[in-house]
DNA sequence: TGTATACTTGAGCAGTTGTTCAAGCATTAA
DNA sequence: TTAATGCTTGAACAACTGCTCAAGTATACA
């Protein structure tokens, strides 16, 4: 006899967005960012010196974030402030954190 | 005046874990692989035939998850069974599911 | 024993990823 | 206007990924 489980019904096409999701998160340096962007919101070159990564680099990965929905931006002179889109992010963190602590 | 939040606290070791993690969820195959496992144990024959996808790449990702710690295995006869490794697997998708449904 | 089934493994290869570098754009200050 | 600052962008390249294919191991059955 079988331990019965809640069937979870997912489309092909929100495999491929959840894939999507969680590569954003398959990075170091991009969950880094994640992280920092747990304590608010942050410039490039904030991010850029805390994480010690060049501003190129993290404006690459700033910008994958961006398309994927996870974080959103604000321009203010020069600046460009970007911070954590909701907080799904959060729970997502959390929840993997929780796993690997056992 | 800032929002307060509480700090996150996660060391070098623990985000290279976690990217890590995220990985094993982030491509298609093992993504279903895992949402096909969350029905129950399975076979690799099974696997192979639910997903459409050749035996040896199925083996070759569900060595990648076992390895990962994410599901583990049980021979009988000439069967490999898999399995989720604990409930983790369940919430991740979970919250990746409601983000992506927002 | 030999043969079929179920799965694993390593090599090879095309496609993807994350970085650097150089050049560019936009805003501010002189 | 000119120069400096803050950030973005595209090309190039090494490293990684996921697949196939061929060969292997292990168990079951005749």
């Amino acid at each position: 006899m079988d331990h019965h489980v809640p069937a979870v019904h997912v489309t092909v096409d929100e495999v491929e967005q959840l894939a999507d999701l969680f590569s954003q998160t398959a990075d170091p340096t991009r969950l880094r960012v994640l992280l920092f962007l747990l304590e608010g919101e942050q410039c490039v070159c904030s991010i850029s010196e805390q994480l010690d990564v060049s501003v190129s680099a993290v404006s690459h990965q700033l910008r994958r974030l961006r398309t994927g929905g996870l974080i959103s931006r604000r321009k203010q002179g020069r600046h460009v402030y970007y911070t954590l889109a909701d907080d799904h992010v959060r729970t997502l963190i959390s929840v993997g954190l929780e796993h690997i602590r056992e």
